[in-house]
DNA sequence: TATTATTGTCTCAATATGTGACAATAATAG
DNA sequence: CTATTATTGTCACATATTGAGACAATAATA
């Protein structure tokens, strides 16, 4: 622990889509089943966003991740030395050794969208497991992760036009009517499908494949991509 | 210093506005020419916005600033010791003493807005002077504030149509010219006279008031105020 | 071959924004 | 007292964007 900085840390909303709903992975923690955001703490000669990465790769095994930092929370009732003792104690971890995670942190909040299915969630050392949880139905989180997770989503709901957010949350290919779900889960309502898709088509960033049979009772949609030149925009 | 936080810091962007362009306050240091961002740390038992608010007060002598805080700033490369042992030394505070101050920090960024007529900036301990520049003429500074500037510059403009900016950048009563030339300021762009006063009065949240009669051969413009209710919107 | 569910596109209506015109008016010059 | 000047507030029209529904096309199924 001595090589890295005290008192700083990060937490990461990870957020994936499935079907037709946003998630979030939480770790359990050993023996408490005490939920929480993934994070991690910042090496003396390490850049913060490279923390970042690297406790995001080591826990989804994803290289490049889309990343945002969205808020640096800094409140002191934050701090519940109690809570972080007992998840030590129950990993059995030496509290002399560990004592600075006992004490005050300021966390960095980031996003990641990553493609729900090209992740095989990894636990760490403290925790026993890692889970997709639908983030409109959170169960109880220690550490006030809850105001975390609603800030991130408050900045991706508020990014979502101007940042490429489908594209890192989808596969290469999509249909239309996924793009739109993807919209309407990050959003949280029902989108017009005419109005949407005359929208995503004007703005020139989509490009058009083959179409998607998918074996069912009705004209089959087109698969979309992004543009590679849209990389550019807005990074 | 032992009852701050170690390697957390915070900087912070203020804005003025003085008749057509925006101005930030910038520090210059003992002997050194030098100018920075102000700045400052948090206390252990501190909250992290209320430790930009007492710093703030300090240098304003204001009470109640609009405070947005923007991007926390945790690149390796933002460590020059020997840049801050020059400071110290010119300021002939001692080494050994403040030993803290030349590790390295991860900064958090806060704009504030206030209105420039109101406020008599004050010095700290380190610095001869704090002063007015303007935004689209920067000098240089040390510590890559520019890159902290230009950071929050872009923030303003994202949130400027969000958050009720002019509010805290203009006096209680001001003519709808003001309040255009506060939004050409940020934007960094000309607006449409009439467009951007009916857009302004559709929104419904400002009030008129009786002309202000300013001596000039013209028609006399209306007074404007924020309504009470729009403090409601976003905070 | 008819049916079903969904997709892609079009049209018309409703809003919002761009652009210029014009009258109202407070001070000044004559 | 009157004409001039530099704005200001408002309107009118054109253009652009979005809302809302209609409809034909079509892949699988009955």
């Amino acid at each position: 622990m001595e090589n890295y900085l005290p008192h700083i840390a990060y937490d990461s909303v990870i957020f994936g889509f499935s079907g037709e709903r946003l998630k979030i992975l939480l770790l359990e923690y050993h023996n408490t089943g005490w939920l929480a955001l993934p994070g991690g703490f910042v090496k003396q000669d390490e850049n913060l966003d490279d923390a970042v990465h690297r406790g995001l790769q080591e826990r989804t095994g994803l290289d490049k991740i889309y990343l945002e930092q969205f808020h640096t929370f800094g409140n002191v009732n934050r701090h519940q030395p109690e809570v972080m003792k007992t998840i030590l104690e129950a990993s059995a971890f030496s509290l002399t050794e560990y004592a600075l995670l006992l004490d005050r942190f300021i966390s960095v909040g980031y996003y990641a969208l990553i493609d729900y299915e090209k992740v095989k969630p990894q636990p760490d050392a403290l925790s026993d497991s890692i889970d997709w949880y639908f983030v409109d139905e959170l169960p109880p989180l220690i550490f006030k992760h809850e105001e975390i997770v609603q800030k991130a989503l408050a900045s991706l709901q508020f990014n979502l036009d101007r940042k490429l957010v489908g594209m890192n949350l989808l596969p290469s290919k999509f249909t239309m009517k996924e793009l739109q779900q993807v919209y309407e889960a990050i959003l949280g309502e029902k989108l017009r499908r005419t109005t949407f898709q005359r929208k995503m088509l004007s703005l020139g960033i989509l490009e058009r494949h083959e179409k998607r049979f998918n074996g069912k009772a009705h004209k089959a949609p087109y698969l979309y991509s992004f543009r590679a030149s849209s990389f550019a925009i807005d990074r």
